[in-house]
DNA sequence: CGTATCCTGACC
DNA sequence: GGTCAGGATACG
């Protein structure tokens, strides 16, 4: 469940379960989720006393009270899982965290993809994070400049989490349809107009996606998993390629790269 | 820059 | 049995 309004979700009830908190016990039980730390550093964590969780980008930082840094990504499939130690563990569990209070925090993770890290006390990660959209860094400016050094396509661009903290593979598709801009324009050749739409589409979509949580059932994307479906603003059909190994939908109708220089520029025959 | 890789499950 | 998956990174 990656993305940043998911993130935050997920951290808003993490630091409600473990701020003011402390650990009892870390158990690890999948490697590869902590791969990156040894045995004694998971272990050391028992007794630590935490202040809260805070956020940047798709990244959770659980700050320890002897100045440790606990940190979680999700990638692809993690999720949180609180309960109370008692319970059967989830089938996915991955990592947990027994709390003095009885309560528990599971890292419940299908691929096991996600990660956990110790930073040192005074060690503040370099998490190598452009602004969030909510960041008033976040300009028009800032994105030119981005975009300037990149010769591919704009929707793998969005992607770097360098130029925007956050963003992932659906929102930054359906940034790109509310923008109206083909996800194979080159990132550089975006002119000033393009630049602003975007910016505030991602603004928008982020916003709106942290707003909402979603609903199951009715489809909440207006191009992600729609391949064949018909656009919702010109009725045109849903198409899905491969940029840099992720699925791309966008919509053939309504998102113009300009430069696609293509024979024919006759308008698109009539919807039905 | 694109591609492979980590890992496991769902779905065709 | 093959393909695909909401991410990030190492590598060619």
């Amino acid at each position: 469940m990656p993305e940043l309004p998911e993130v935050e979700r997920a951290r808003v009830r993490l630091d409600a379960a473990v701020a003011g908190r402390s650990i009892v016990a870390v158990n690890v039980l999948h490697r590869n989720v902590a791969r990156r730390v040894s045995a004694r550093a998971i272990a050391s964590l028992a007794g630590a006393g935490i202040v809260g969780v805070t956020r940047r980008g798709k990244h959770q930082l659980i700050r320890l009270q002897d100045g440790r840094t606990v940190h979680a990504h999700f990638r692809m499939t993690g999720d949180w899982h609180i309960d109370r130690a008692s319970e059967p563990l989830p089938r996915f569990a991955r990592a947990v965290i027994v709390l003095d209070d009885g309560s528990r925090v599971v890292l419940d993770d299908p691929r096991a993809l996600s990660t956990l890290d110790i930073h040192a006390p005074g060690s503040e990660p370099d998490l190598g994070l452009g602004p969030e959209p909510s960041d008033p860094a976040f300009t028009v400016g800032w994105l030119r400049e981005a975009f300037g050094k990149r010769r591919g396509p704009i929707k793998p661009v969005l992607l770097d989490q360098r130029v925007v903290a956050g963003l992932g593979n659906i929102y930054a598709a359906e940034s790109l349809w509310m923008a109206r801009i083909s996800p194979a324009t080159p990132a550089r050749s975006l002119d000033d107009r393009e630049l602003v739409r975007l910016r505030s589409a991602i603004v928008r979509v982020i916003e709106r996606a942290s707003g909402s949580r979603y609903r199951e059932g009715s489809s909440r994307f207006s191009v992600y998993d729609r391949e064949g479906e018909r656009c919702r603003r010109c009725g045109a059909k849903i198409k899905r390629i491969v940029q840099s190994g992720r699925s791309t939908y966008y919509c053939s109708g309504c998102q113009r790269g300009q430069r696609r220089a293509r024979v024919s520029r006759a308008p698109r025959s009539a919807r039905p």
